[in-house]
DNA sequence: GGGAATGTGGCAAGAATACGCAAAAATGTA
DNA sequence: TACATTTTTGCGTATTCTTGCCACATTCCC
């Protein structure tokens, strides 16, 4: 097994089970506990989880900590929610995943607006929920604790039956080359099939996400009709994405 | 348990009930009180929570001040839960309506419990997924505003397929004669279907809900295996209904 | 005041980790 | 291809962390 295909996994599992432990580890894929913890350091540095003592949580365990870095792109991400919630008229049914910048926009939907928003993402849902005139369809399934999302078959197959006019994405990561990527193997399998489901798809993202990479494909360039960050669209950043054909807001 | 997580779920459980003992912690968390009290210490010297005399208080403790009613509402509730919780075993698939008695149970529950909760309700997800050890399923459909449950023919079909070893039901009145009945038509519907979906069906509610009549018809006192309020079992109101052959808890 | 509960500090066993080192594997270079 | 260099991995050892237990002090409650 190569050292990136052990990490890859051992990111999945911590973004599954919100923990993993040293030893299972080491025994799970055969190599010593030096290694396991040499990943873990790693995956610690770059950010991609905690490493505890006896194995490393996700960081969506202590999210009151990561809360001041969130607070700090709050005012980004709200830009955001309202040119993505501009987007969206009367009448129009609406997939979305989770993710920050998608309750950004839920927050800033218009009080007349009727329209229909699917999604399996729970805060997402919560958001939708306090509007007065949108009808919420909640996608069932498994829920993953640390995506706060459902997710699963069967809620891939439910999503494969709708016929959706705009699609709106959170995305971590997004890249001219290679796309849009994540982190998450379950949730990148979602996201595709959101994609597929959708007339129009949208990309939110705040703008230190442009030009970055994760592990796992989520869509090409080509697949994107509408990217939104905070920047105004004639930023040079955004200028090989409007090249490339998509409408940049 | 790693040390983080033992330490996140007491910061929950403060965060929940204001206040935490270290016996009852040691007693759930089956570590030493030694333990516990060094995390307690832990955490109070980062500022999550006060130490006190046997247990902490959270920080938000000063500025709440309790309606006294409410308060013993509450309390009677969690009275509820807690009965409700003991009854659920490791590996036990469990279906859940919403309700107020139903989110007391779900934080209950007893951290090293590994079993399957599904319901409809958002509010109860929410609780689940604070939980370590348990799997979550979320019923997907039209969300319900005001009931915040997902409701629909979708979900109907979803839980017809499903069959539970227990379900909990948070009832708003029961009656000897009429049984429990709602005053919801399709909230009336799902519970009738998790009911036929379950090996054994709970109801919960406080005692002032016992012998009141609401419009629709749920389930007969017959179709009831227990039934759990705040009151010990001997209480006469009780005892018509343990005649009727309900174990009352 | 007195008994019970709780807190303190020390100690020890066991688990987890850091560190240095060497073998093995991969990569680079002539 | 042959050889040097770097990376990766596993092992042994010393060290640190975590936890439970014990003796004893302190606090609480009646």
């Amino acid at each position: 097994m190569l050292k990136k295909e052990r990490q890859a996994y051992i990111l999945h599992q911590v973004n599954l089970h919100n923990k993993v432990l040293s030893s299972l580890l080491s025994h799970e894929i055969r190599v010593s506990e030096d290694t396991i913890r040499r990943d873990l350091m790693e995956l610690s540095d770059e950010g991609k989880l905690i490493k505890v003592h006896g194995g490393a949580l996700s960081h969506s365990f202590n999210d009151v900590t990561y809360s001041g870095l969130s607070v700090y792109s709050q005012d980004q991400k709200k830009i955001i929610g309202q040119k993505a919630a501009a987007l969206i008229q009367d009448g129009m049914f609406v997939l979305t995943s989770g993710g920050t910048t998608i309750i950004e926009m839920a927050r800033a939907l218009p009080p007349a607006l009727r329209a229909t928003f699917i999604s399996g993402s729970i805060p997402a849902i919560l958001e939708y929920m306090q509007h007065p005139n949108i009808e919420v369809i909640m996608i069932g399934d498994r829920v993953s604790k640390n995506a706060k999302i459902t997710i699963g078959a069967e809620a891939i197959a439910k999503i494969k039956n709708i016929n959706a006019d705009l699609c709106f994405l959170g995305i971590n990561a997004i890249d001219i080359k290679r796309g849009t990527t994540e982190n998450d193997w379950e949730i990148a399998q979602l996201k595709k099939i959101m994609i597929d489901s959708s007339q129009k798809v949208v990309c939110c993202t705040i703008s230190e996400k442009i030009n970055t990479l994760q592990p796992i494909h989520i869509c090409n360039i080509s697949d994107i009709d509408i990217l939104i960050t905070e920047l105004p669209p004639d930023s040079p950043v955004l200028k090989p994405y409007i090249d490339a054909g998509i409408q940049v807001l």
